[in-house]
DNA sequence: AAATTTAGCTTAATCGTTTTCGACAATGAG
DNA sequence: CTCATTGTCGAAAACGATTAAGCTAAATTT
């Protein structure tokens, strides 16, 4: 390994030249600087990060916390695009990423394993936000956070317009003729309570109703449960022309219970999906679905995320909320 | 940041004792020894990953090659789930994963980012294995490394046994009855070599030629590519009863193709996927496939790349086959 | 009883960097 | 000509940990 000893021996200069001349500090000649840095680079030197760490107290580094209880995020279609836009876009700006986790070895929670590591930053989605230790990373206000689809006081959160979303799909069946829609939701979850607000909300500005069965609390990416719900709401005397899902793997799920059924999508039941994912658009029929920008997201949470390690003080603490954008697809019939 | 200094101080002790204790040396008394460990607690103390790194050269950290030329790996639900398995093997054991790339600031080779960041190994998968970056980094025996579904000399390679779940699956179709099996098949690579080769082979067994035109080189999670070229073998004269597609993706495809001809799956064309991913068994028909043990895979990998970290000469360099499991699905027609 | 070993601890060097402070020479101002 | 300023550079401390080597006192051997 090349050190900056090597190059002050190789440069016949001291080690704090070198250090200063590779910093493009100014009070280094340039002629010594431009010296310095050629033979640098030909001895194939590279900083070695941890003596840099140690003494900046700076990795470049950013932690990802991306806990599922069942799968970790990275097997979920969502998260796994905003992640890889948040990991292409801290990658521009010369920072890693690092996954936290808290079944260490020596068990250690989240906020633990943030400082033994000393990433500069963390962004933190698809958790459970009451989970205790989230909560004590959060709090903890030494290190730059910003969450995902889920907002807390005194940090900056970037998520989907899952209210916007939710109204878009609502006024696009609307205006396809349907009135009687039902919702299988996803779990109790802040995302959830916006889509199920607006979607009985978006309803009522068309003074309607929406019946008690027609409101199903589901789970997220869960087909099999969608099915059930599915049969059961179609099992309803005055049952929905129209279903809603959580996501677009749940919406699969009821498409296959109407067609167990003998019927038709989108010919005797139309179905509205959520996520916008790749499989919604090359199934058969294309589904009808609001897709969430999963770039944006990632990509301005990592813009923010950067700006707040880099601007501990001037930062200001904002939520953003990303549009998403309808994608009309082929589920949802015209009934007028 | 409590440090061992504190520690020290607390217990009026040297730091070197403190180490010791904390690292369960045999040359501390059992009292100090654990009176060094409870206050180490009840302070909070946990070690600096960067000055223990920079005197030990060991950073208990993993780095992860996994980029697509389109997306990074973290999108291919094939890779996700392997890099999801091994995640989790190697935070067993008290590894981290730390993801390295090239577009880096002073732009820095595969090589030059692992030891930058001083990871004590890296695994590598889902990457142009002929990237001159790549190789050079296959080829630098200082640092540990272990590839998926790609095999190097002198690297321990952990991959799916392609040519056997190829084989089982045109032993199925053969079961079946169909005699007549086109495969369309992903880029050139070696997956695909020895998975166009066992195809070929499983169906000479049988006196079976495969004619050039049943022979379909396409690409890999390409529906649009798939949708092509079945349109394509469906106008031949003698079109085949089965047709077989690089990953489930690329089937959906297919199947979208054979519908729009107005030909129905199963039961005028049988249709093979690869992979068995989530969705092929949520959809319907459910796909007839060949699931990859993605767990085993990112496990065996995990467990494999730490046995090498931790024993450099110890260990052997293997190649280790993971078997895959036919599923049986709905998507191919028994014609006997 | 003297010599040697052992247990338990400390001292100090070291990993590779950054950064403060001071040294020194050249330059400019008065 | 003297004094202050400026431009370059180096010495050394520091970040927090590990570890070889040395020291002291007690335990053991001869």
């Amino acid at each position: 390994m090349v050190t900056l000893r090597e190059i002050a021996r190789e440069c016949k200069v001291s080690v704090a030249t070198v250090s200063k001349a590779l910093n493009d500090m100014n009070d280094v000649s340039p002629e010594t600087k431009e010296a310095i840095k050629t033979t640098a680079r030909r001895m194939g030197y590279y900083p070695n990060s941890s003596a840099r760490a140690l003494k900046t107290n700076r990795t470049y580094n950013i932690g990802v916390l991306f806990v599922d209880e069942s799968n970790s995020g990275l097997t979920h279609d969502y998260f796994a695009n905003v992640l890889d836009s948040f990991k292409r876009s801290v990658e521009k700006k010369g920072y890693d990423l690092t996954f936290i986790n808290s079944t260490h070895n020596r068990d250690m929670t989240y906020l633990e394993h943030s400082r033994y590591r000393g990433v500069d930053g963390v962004v933190i989605a698809c958790v459970d936000f009451d989970d205790p230790q989230v909560l004590e990373l959060v709090r903890y206000d030494a290190i730059p956070v910003v969450t995902i689809d889920h907002v807390f006081d005194y940090r900056i959160a970037v998520m989907s317009d899952n209210i916007q979303g939710m109204h878009d799909l609502v006024e696009y069946a609307y205006s396809k003729g349907h009135r009687r829609m039902a919702y299988i939701s996803g779990d109790d979850t802040a995302v959830t309570r916006n889509r199920v607000g607006s979607f009985v909300r978006s309803l009522e500005k068309h003074y309607i109703d929406t019946p008690e069965e027609y409101l199903i609390s589901s789970a997220y990416r869960n087909p099999e449960l969608a099915y059930k719900y599915t049969r059961q709401l179609l099992q309803l005397m005055d049952s929905p022309t129209c279903i809603f899902y959580p996501d677009d793997y749940s919406a699969i799920g009821g498409i296959n219970a109407i067609r167990d059924i003998g019927l038709s999508v989108p010919d005797n039941i139309s179905v509205v999906g959520y996520d916008g994912s790749y499989i919604s658009q090359i199934m058969s029929p294309r589904l009808t679905t609001l897709r969430q920008d999963t770039v944006k997201i990632g990509s301005v949470a990592a813009e923010k995320l950067i700006h707040l390690i880099e601007n501990p003080r001037t930062t200001l603490i904002q939520r953003f909320v990303m549009n998403g954008e309808l994608v009309a697809g082929e589920s949802v019939a015209d009934i007028n």
